[in-house]
DNA sequence: AGTGAGATGGCCT
DNA sequence: GGCCATCTCACTA
């Protein structure tokens, strides 16, 4: 289980979405265990030329703080005033950019199947919800294993073919950017969040 | 299966 | 004041 250096996150950021995929989230619980789960499924976020970006037209504020870290960042936001997102920064800090983690396969997947009312990680404020994730964990450095947040790569290995492409969900009001197909996520894996 | 409304609060204009 | 990178539940059928 090697974990993702700082120069992984620094490369294209559609590049880098496709890479995140089959990679391991590690999540530090208040008892110091480490909570294991594949991502499976992902968005890209193109930064000041994208209109579903937070960093469009360059917005720097309190909140997108994290989004102008260097690349392995991670960028943790309130949504809906009840959720939060989990996002990795992408690239430089003159490229605010990032991918929002919208589903996780828990690990070891050496347990009975869930019944799908039993899936809490298929969402991103789902997901979040259950690791605990929130405001606190915004800003960690995620090329570091000392983290309470950081991702791996074991054995698992994900071909190209197996990654489908399509628009982002709920982004409607950005126009056209609204159909770019910047969302990715494993062709048959049950942890996605809409079909 | 599909639709619609409500929860709830920070963020931005 | 209006909007939101969401989710759940209550309804229809």
């Amino acid at each position: 289980m090697n974990i993702l250096p700082q120069d992984f996150y620094e490369r294209d950021t559609a590049t880098v979405a496709h890479g995140l995929l089959g990679k391991v989230l590690c999540v530090r619980n208040d008892d110091g265990e480490i909570l294991r789960s594949r991502i499976v499924e992902v968005e890209a976020y193109l930064g000041v030329e994208d209109p579903a970006c937070h960093t469009f037209n360059d917005r720097r504020t309190e909140r997108t703080k994290s989004m102008y870290l260097h690349g392995g960042h991670s960028y943790v936001y309130l949504i809906y005033g009840m959720y939060h997102c989990l996002n990795v920064v992408t690239r430089t800090e003159e490229h605010p950019e990032a991918i929002l983690i919208r589903a996780v396969e828990p690990l070891p997947h050496h347990q009975p199947p869930l019944k799908k009312k039993d899936m809490k990680t298929n969402g991103p404020g789902k997901l979040c919800k259950f690791y605990d994730i929130t405001k606190k964990d915004d800003g960690l450095r995620l090329w570091k294993k000392s983290s309470d947040l950081y991702i791996v790569e074991d054995s698992f290995e994900v071909l190209e073919k197996q990654i489908h492409a399509c628009p982002r969900i709920g982004v409607d009001y950005a126009g056209e950017a609204a159909r770019w197909p910047l969302r990715f996520y494993l062709k048959d894996n049950p942890y996605i969040s809409r079909k």
